[in-house]
RNA sequence: GCAGAAGUAGCUCAAUUGGAUAGAGCGUCUGCCUAACGAGCAGAAGGUUAGUGGUUCAAACCCAUUCUUCUGCACCA
């Protein structure tokens, strides 16, 4: 017996080697034909998934260990069963996070903000952060015991991803499902940027609620929270049964000098969607700064007149007295006028939920901007479908085929109730706004001619089509052009992740073999952002789905039930949990008794929990191969037939074990399954069967000790294999040490234990 | 407002979808310390499965209802 497992198991010493071992052999990678050594009993399937991408703005969080653990669970399962087995690493660039985040060191360093090292100096320094935290991540990756193909790495803004985005935004561009439009979208004052709908947080507040009409003769009062916002209003909705206001519709009322500001036209229209009961009935349409307004406004042919700028200061179309104001003086100088004046009725206080910036928790302005969306309502032909129940030559919308795809279950959602938010979250589905004004990321592939914009301020219309050029390359005459300085939300080349990774636009062989690729497994707090895009760049592109299989793990919470950031200083660092316990006792205990979905509550004591089961495994092999060093593992292939009863009885149960193990296994069901393991290796293997042999091996009936002796090592083999995608450093090392393994094979392609 | 989840031992969570005495880890208590166990073993205490009512041979699970907590979405101007 080697000497080594006359010490306690040693996470440490063991699972760097161990990982080095598995690189070399190249089994991470699948080969043609296989990935597992014994090709005999390799089958034809494949088994794929590619890596959500951690973001490269730091460090490995606890989240990203449950992702790792789950993911390589089931890669280790299905490289065991013999599938063609390929999991995808990569890293993500994550645009406005990243900046921001870069922006903030350097100002913090060099008092420098990004304009002072313009765009191509700014993003080497982009470049540079990302590449070490790239390096970071790699390693802490590994460190998890991942079993990623190292050698197909990609980032969602490298040579090849950009190639993928650029192609993808041109066919999209072509089909008429992407294109820019002078619309309001949400914009970041702080960020200065868009955002998309699922971008923008709320947060409850208490408001001021002011009740008022626009000047002495106005007939009617109108309330809001936002009286800067007034500024630019151009008429008043009521609802079409309200009596108090039936002799005003229709009517339009001139106000000179609102607020002592601008003047204002007033057109009294009706909306069925105004609810009477709330406020005075009346609303003020504000049509350059409401979403809903907007909407009605367009309804009704209004002007929109925008009075807030991109610096969250009044426009000069609000007229000079405001011009430049800040959002919070002018909402004061507008209450005063008003109070002054007489035309303040009443004020009260309300809750009010704020739109807040995701990324910087600054309030959110929504203001009309011209700007790049994807049209999901539009209508495209099918050319080549592999869509469930959508046939080639059928028209559909994005909307469509996102929800098809659920829906048909060409799909499936793990946990399901997952897939009801899905479905509302697509059918309240708006344009989704790709364009942002930051500088790290996807430069939009589109071109304007300078010569018919000699005014650079002037934007590029959307209808003059001849003066704009989207192109996978730039155009030929690019003197005569100029590249849209915009960049792509993040998301845009995420959601081509499944695929862009696997060499698209090239029709790669990769593409063919792994592509739907088996499962994606993320967060749920990622569902709309990502999945959903994932879905609806597929859908088009390849008119295919991009999974098979969703699992969604829940997220991580202190022990208070809080989300685990850095702003609360709460967050257990994973690589700190593997220093002191063990990567193993780590993914078990980010694996055991939590399902699908459910958030789990971490603490120290449940990793220890199961560094204990990793040293009880060392210790039940040190057991084993010590009580078995006469053992002529000859016998081994035949002694079954002389198995005693008592020994018998032992593998009937091992049998029921490797029974439910494989079905919770293929159910996806791993907390179980890991429970199952760790149950019956501690307290069947070792608690009974091993103290029961204890007395057959002394004893001198050499068949009883033979028996016990055989029933043993294959116990012990069959729990190896099946802890290993669970904890794999600890049994591969046994492996490695293990008296039957003379050639150094290598457990983690072993087959799967047959029942 | 709409939707979803959860409520089980002192704490953190399970219970393979309606099936036998509701199980683990940590903590507590009592013995051991035994030829693998520094992290060991044997055993114990601890439960009205949030409450109430119902369906069923059988309910933590299904139905109704009440209470509590959390999450997502939509928002009122």
């Amino acid at each position: 017996m080697n000497k080594k497992f006359l010490k306690p198991y040693d996470s440490k010493e063991t699972e760097e080697n161990i990982y080095k071992l598995w690189e070399k052999s190249g089994y991470f990678r699948p080969k043609d034909g296989h990935s597992r050594v014994d090709s005999k009993t390799v089958s034809d399937e494949t088994f794929s998934i590619v890596l959500p991408p951690p973001n490269v703005t730091g460090n490995l969080h606890t989240g990203h260990a449950i992702m790792l653990a789950i993911e390589d669970i089931m890669v280790r399962y299905n490289r065991m069963l013999g599938k063609k087995t390929l999991w995808v690493p990569g890293t993500d660039h994550a645009a406005i996070a990243t900046q921001s985040k870069v922006e903030k060191e350097i100002y913090k360093k060099e008092k420098k903000n990004r304009h002072d090292l313009g765009r191509e100096g700014f993003l080497k320094r982009v470049s540079n952060y990302a590449k070490n935290s790239q390096d970071t991540i790699i390693n802490q990756t590994k460190k998890m015991g991942a079993s990623l193909d190292w050698s197909r790495e990609a980032f969602t803004l490298d040579e090849k991803r950009n190639l993928a985005v650029r192609t993808a935004f041109k066919q999209m561009y072509e089909a008429g499902l992407i294109y820019r439009g002078y619309r309001i979208v949400n914009w970041c004052p702080k960020c200065q940027s868009t955002l998309s709908d699922d971008e923008v947080e709320h947060e409850e507040q208490k408001a001021r609620f002011y009740t008022f009409k626009y000047s002495a003769d106005f007939p009617i009062y109108i309330s809001t929270t936002r009286p800067e916002t007034k500024l630019g209003d151009t008429s008043v909705a009521v609802n079409p049964n309200d009596k108090r206001y039936k002799k005003y519709i229709g009517k339009e009322f001139e106000i000179k000098k609102f607020a002592g500001g601008p003047n204002l036209k007033i057109k009294i229209i009706v909306d069925k969607n105004i609810d009477p009961e709330f406020g005075t009935g009346a609303v003020g349409i504000t049509p350059a700064h409401s979403h809903i307004d907007y909407e009605v406004a367009q309804k009704n042919d209004l002007p929109v007149i925008k009075v807030i700028d991109e610096y969250a200061r009044i426009t000069d179309e609000a007229g000079t007295e405001y011009s430049g104001l800040k959002i919070k003086d002018a909402r004061e100088k507008v209450i005063e006028y008003l109070k002054k004046n007489g035309l303040l009725e009443k004020e009260e206080e309300i809750n009010n939920n704020l739109s807040i910036c995701y990324r910087c928790n600054s309030p959110i302005e929504p203001l009309p901007s011209l700007q790049w969306f994807v049209d999901v309502n539009k209508k495209f032909k099918l050319k080549n479908s592999k869509l469930k129940g959508l046939k080639t030559e059928q028209e559909v919308s994005l909307k469509k085929v996102m929800k098809n795809a659920i829906e048909s279950g060409q799909i499936e959602i793990i946990p399901d109730r997952f897939e009801k938010v899905y479905y509302h979250w697509i059918d309240n589905l708006r344009d989704w706004c790709i364009s942002r004004q930051i500088w790290y990321g996807h430069q939009i592939p589109a071109w304007r001619r300078t010569q018919m914009n000699a005014d650079k301020k002037t934007p590029m219309d959307a209808d003059e089509k001849e003066n704009v050029y989207v192109g996978v390359e730039a155009p030929k005459d690019i003197e005569n052009w100029e590249q849209d300085p915009d960049t792509l939300d993040t998301w845009f080349s995420s959601g081509l992740w499944t695929f862009s990774t696997l060499g698209w636009p090239e029709e790669t062989n990769d593409l063919k073999t792994f592509h739907p690729t088996s499962v994606l497994e993320t967060g749920y707090d990622i569902l709309f952002f990502w999945v959903a895009r994932m879905i609806l760049m597929s859908g088009f592109l390849l008119e295919d789905i991009p999974f098979k299989k969703v699992y969604l793990h829940g997220l991580v919470r202190d022990e208070k039930g809080r989300k685990m950031s850095k702003s609360l200083d709460n967050a257990i660092d994973p690589i700190e949990a593997i220093n002191k316990y063990g990567a193993d006792a780590l993914r078990m205990a980010t694996i055991v008794g939590i399902g699908p979905g459910n958030d789990l509550i971490i603490n120290d004591e449940k990793i220890k929990a199961y560094k204990h089961f990793a040293n009880k495994i060392w210790n039940v092999s040190r057991f084993v191969f010590s009580n078995t060093e006469d053992f002529d593992s000859d016998l081994e292939a035949e002694l079954p037939s002389k198995i005693v009863d008592s020994d018998k009885k032992y593998l009937d149960e091992l049998g029921g074990l490797k029974k439910d193990v494989k079905k919770d296994m293929d159910n996806f069901k791993f907390y179980l399954a890991g429970e199952k393991l760790y149950h019956y290796f501690w307290h069947r293997f070792a608690d009974v069967i091993i103290e029961e042999s204890k007395n057959k091996i002394k004893s001198f009936d050499e068949k009883e000790k033979l028996s016990s002796q055989w029933t043993l090592i294959h116990i012990l083999k069959e729990s190896l294999k099946m802890l290993h995608p669970f904890m794999p450093f600890i049994t591969e090392e046994i492996w490695q040490n293990a008296p039957w393994n003379k050639n150094g094979k290598i457990l983690m392609v072993e087959e799967w234990p047959k029942i």
